[in-house]
DNA sequence: GAGTCTTTATA
DNA sequence: ATAAAGACT
């Protein structure tokens, strides 16, 4: 009997998987591999390699024990199991990250040498990147238009697993996993946990999802993030299931799901935008150089500004971050510290388990006016107001911030109104964010 | 080609 | 109210 490769990397779930449809439709068995690329680790770092070796795990279970872990060049890797098992055919979902695109092309020529195909079946998106176009032809560079479109084109169905599936280790022990100690606590990870706490979140968050998603204090979002992030499930998925819903919550969600969509085409368009500048709008915008020190005390969380701290002190300790937080610690790095988005985009994915190259990049350039937007201009988060917005209890910052426990309610966002002589633990303000405010808004009219 | 829109802030 | 501009239909 023929064996098929199936190659695995930000896909790994036996569910609406098509392309393990696409290797079992070659009529054999079919061969589950991932290869730990010492390249691919060396970008992951610490946390999110930890994760990823709970969520092989989990996939080995998924895949009754046939995952075959390798190590090295995955050209190099993949040739030799096609060899060892006659394969001639290798099954992949598309990259469309631009290293991990760049690196596919090399093992596609490699594989070619031997004569076995790379085929790709799939991406990690609802509508593979491309696929949506405007009236013109041209890709979006606008969020609610996009949205628009993609929410009135045919979505594609879940991909049933096939019921006479045939898995194969071909012969072939796995390596062993790299033995990382998790410097956050890990959520529950793999495809049981993510449909458990999915079916949990329509149960009981989603109704409430269009309010309820803002306060992180609530912590009711879905949390599907770090599971979409290595394809433990495929959005697909989630959209099917919220089909039959009705209502504002399941509509704000479906939003959230576009705007992944949204940077996923962005980033398909445009691969320089995941290291530099998307567009050239702000070319002469003048940055500081931040120290250690003050970049430290906002990576750390000791800007003196609650709201600030407390979502990245959640960074630190959960390897996650609500989305609120997302931007309002990014504006606070690049308008209030005016400090060029990629080194905080290179701390969040460093910290995040989530991390999603064009999700993470194009989320900060949203925040810092290079990116996909049509008024940067005065955009400057207000740390206070959107924390007495959005934490208007004062509870987020309580739980992450313990040396404001003592002062009740929204007061927590403004320390220094509260406590007389503010002489407790926690740190005096960095810098004064009207001004600073001010300064960001000159250093742009400067550019204009 | 005009009208609409924009995960916001301050007065 | 108003701050500005460009993408989109």
């Amino acid at each position: 009997m023929s064996t098929s490769i199936l190659w695995l990397r930000r896909d790994l779930r036996l569910h609406d998987h098509p392309a393990l449809a696409a290797a079992h439709a070659d009529g054999g068995e079919v061969m589950p591999v991932f290869v730990l690329d010492p390249d691919l680790l060396a970008r992951a770092g610490e946390v999110r390699t930890a994760a990823l070796v709970e969520v092989l795990r989990a996939t080995d279970e998924s895949y009754d024990g046939h995952l075959v872990l390798q190590e090295g060049d995955p050209a190099e890797v993949l040739r030799r199991l096609a060899k060892k098992v006659g394969a001639t055919r290798v099954h992949i979902s598309r990259e469309t990250e631009p290293w991990g695109a760049e690196r596919d092309e090399r093992v596609r020529e490699a594989l070619a040498q031997d004569d076995v195909e790379l085929v790709e079946t799939g991406t990690p998106y609802v509508l593979g990147p491309g696929t949506v176009l405007n009236g013109s032809g041209n890709p979006y560079k606008v969020f609610t238009p996009f949205a628009k479109a993609w929410r009135d084109h045919d979505h594609p169905k879940p991909c049933p697993v096939p019921d006479d599936l045939r898995l194969t280790r071909g012969g072939v022990d796995s390596v062993d996993p790299p033995h990382v100690e998790a410097p956050v606590e890990l959520p529950p990870l793999g495809e049981e946990a993510a449909m458990q706490r999915w079916a949990d979140f329509l149960d009981e968050d989603v109704a409430g999802y269009d309010d309820g998603r803002d306060q992180p204090a609530l912590d009711s979002t879905s949390r599907m993030s770090v599971h979409l992030k290595w394809g433990v499930v495929h959005p697909r998925t989630l959209l099917a299931d919220l089909a039959p819903r009705r209502g504002k919550g399941v509509h704000t969600y479906v939003t959230e799901l576009a705007w992944r969509e949204f940077y996923g085409d962005v980033l398909h368009h445009n691969p320089h935008s995941a290291t530099r500048d998307l567009t050239d709008s702000l070319a002469g915008l003048r940055y500081d150089d931040l120290d250690d020190e003050t970049f430290s005390a906002w990576a750390e969380g000791r800007t003196g500004y609650p709201f600030v701290d407390a979502g990245m002190r959640q960074l630190l300790e959960q390897g996650w971050m609500h989305n609120r937080l997302r931007m309002v610690t990014a504006s606070f790095l690049t308008k209030d510290l005016h400090c060029w988005w990629p080194r905080g985009a290179a701390w969040f994915m460093d910290h995040l388990v989530d991390g999603d190259v064009a999700s993470n990049q194009h989320g900060w350039q949203w925040v810092a006016g290079t990116g996909t937007d049509a008024s940067p201009y005065f955009r400057v988060f207000n740390p206070v107001t959107q924390g007495e917005r959005f934490d208007p209890k004062g509870d987020y910052v309580r739980r992450w911030v313990p040396e404001l426990a003592h002062i009740p309610g929204k007061a927590v966002h403004q320390p220094w109104s509260h406590d007389e002589g503010y002489d407790h633990d926690y740190p005096k303000r960095l810098v004064d964010h009207a001004e600073e405010r001010k300064e960001a808004l000159d250093r742009l009219e400067q550019t204009r």
